[in-house]
DNA sequence: CTGAAAGCGCTTACAG
DNA sequence: CTGAAAGCGCTTACAG
């Protein structure tokens, strides 16, 4: 089957090629009666311009790019980035906007490929995951003048675009809650502490347990796994002061902690309330289901979309602050169990 | 910061643009110190070609596609799919292949889209997922003769090249392994039955059924997420005569049915077994971990994708048997007890 | 409102 | 082995 070209269509419609390049990109030039020809004759022969002409002639590619930097089986299990890249996607297919996907290694690996991205002219903008404390890809991206928008922050993004959420908050009101429950031994699993959004959420922990009193807080840090939230929490649970309540940075270190509790005779909630920071679907599948902090990951995406599309037509953008994560309490919280 | 081209290149070497792109793509045409020299110049001053200027003189676009058709909610819980997608992306992008990614809404629209990937020659090819048993992406994508990868079957791929598993002997074998346990009613909670290999599995189960004399046997179906896993879990275990065993057609309906047992004060394995199909790091988190039926998921996609690539370069190419699942027993299955 | 033409940055026969 | 040139399919000033 041949492919259509913009000849095909001008000829059919019996004007040039300029006038059917006017009419499909809805410029001046073309009367609205040729216009609606054009467009009929476009869709009748199945014509979609070139993706490759259009970006070889100073149009833009209409692509952009998402860079993924977890390996395979951490990025399968979170249920978080799926969500996000179905927001993503949704908001850039409503404009006509493809989404380039790749799994790199590490920050050299995605520095590398943000540059050939840029070299060849794939991708009009890309959008930037797992911010770190002091991240080398935001100069690199900032050198480049490519547009792009953090997922994350607030602050080190420098020059960058972001969409961000108020981590600080959401975790000082879980801990507020558990505080109003009983709890005053009260411990968090971390995910990895380089990444900028766990050490927030870790500043956030000392502050809120320092002005509300509570000295025996605690923190460990894990990797996001299931296994290594398991370890976190045997460790944290064979202490002689074990805690009354425990924190995870996300659903899966959630599940497992619960399991272990399980397995080392403990009852959830009335021996361990059990908060998860993602609230996915799964938190309602175990029992009893999970206390979570949640919010709409897949707007949170569309957001991001939203932001890049209007960092790549120029417009001015900044710092959009996204919404809270909110407490949903489920069946693994409550009072502390007088010992 | 200004793009390099072709000709920078070949300027500061002191040859032709056609050099240069005779040096880059590995053709004859240059000596071997005259491609070292042109390489070293590409890479010093960071010249990656024009991915527009290329797809435009008839080379390839060096990208594939993926359109997904899957409510969020269900791609964010599923591991499936992003174990799936790290898997080609890693052979895509050794190979330099770009992945384009696209959610869409049914069908139709995922049909729309490959007319359009194919109209704006965004693709050189494209995996489709999730095939039905009479599937009319089939056709379209012969009609379109854009080069094209099955995930799945065997068999309903038309023309279209595939990489599949064994889904009927991973099913037999699972059968088999409960019945040597003792269990004679086994039921089976199916996903959605217009996909074939629900249908593939379905017939299997009726096959195995019968020829073990399993007249008790039932299965029932659900769409893969908890809620209608849970539901049809509940449904099964308040018949007179419940099963002793279930196979669940997803990991999360698994768990989703080992909380529905708990909370009914049914004891796992004792007084139900529970196996779950996909094995990922979900089965191990949960108490008792799961037995469940897995294979190297990563690996799949990037069989597909080495397949995919295979029949863009226009090489002979046809079903390509993957791995069987094979059966790992955690603690979710044992004889079951007397009652 | 329309047509003719240059130009985007490559690839690839073609002639030397 | 190398150079000059056509051509891929668009977009966009420019002249009418």
């Amino acid at each position: 089957m041949k492919r259509p070209t913009i000849a095909d269509v001008a000829r059919r419609a019996g004007v040039s090629k300029g006038a059917v390049s006017y009419a499909l990109n809805g410029q001046r030039g073309v009367s609205e009666a040729t216009r609606q020809r054009i467009l009929a004759i476009a869709a009748e022969i199945g014509f979609s311009p070139s993706s490759a002409a259009r970006a070889l002639s100073g149009a833009t590619a209409k692509a952009v790019g998402l860079a993924l930097c977890r390996p395979a089986r951490i990025l399968g299990i979170e249920p978080f980035f799926m969500e996000l890249i179905s927001g993503v996607e949704a908001e850039l297919s409503a404009r006509s906007y493809a989404l380039t996907l790749q799994v790199v290694a590490d920050q050299d690996a995605e520095i590398a490929v943000y540059r050939r991205w840029w070299a060849e002219r794939r991708v009009d903008g890309v959008f930037v995951c797992d911010l770190r404390t002091d991240d080398r890809r935001v100069p690199a991206l900032e050198e480049l003048q490519l547009p792009a928008v953090v997922i994350g922050g607030p602050g080190h993004t420098g020059s960058l675009a972001s969409v961000w959420s108020d981590e600080a908050a959401a975790l000082a009101e879980t801990v507020e809650y558990l505080v109003a429950l009983g709890h005053r031994r009260i411990a968090r699993v971390g995910g990895l502490p380089a990444l900028l959004h766990t050490e927030i959420r870790s500043d956030a922990f000392t502050e809120v347990c320092g002005r509300l009193g509570l000295d025996e807080s605690v923190t460990v840090w894990s990797d996001y796994t299931g296994e290594e939230g398991a370890r976190a929490t045997r460790r944290l649970l064979s202490s002689p002061n074990r805690p009354t309540a425990v924190i995870y940075d996300n659903d899966v270190m959630a599940i497992a902690g619960l399991s272990v509790a399980q397995e080392m005779g403990l009852q959830v909630p009335g021996d361990l309330s059990i908060v998860a920071w993602d609230d996915s679907p799964l938190c309602q599948l175990v029992h009893p289901p999970l206390t979570a902090l949640g919010r709409d990951i897949p707007a949170y995406g569309a957001h991001a979309a939203r932001q890049l599309l209007r960092v790549i037509a120029g417009e001015p953008t900044g710092e959009l602050q996204d919404e809270t994560a909110h407490l949903t309490p489920r069946g693994s919280t409550a009072p502390p169990r007088v010992r």
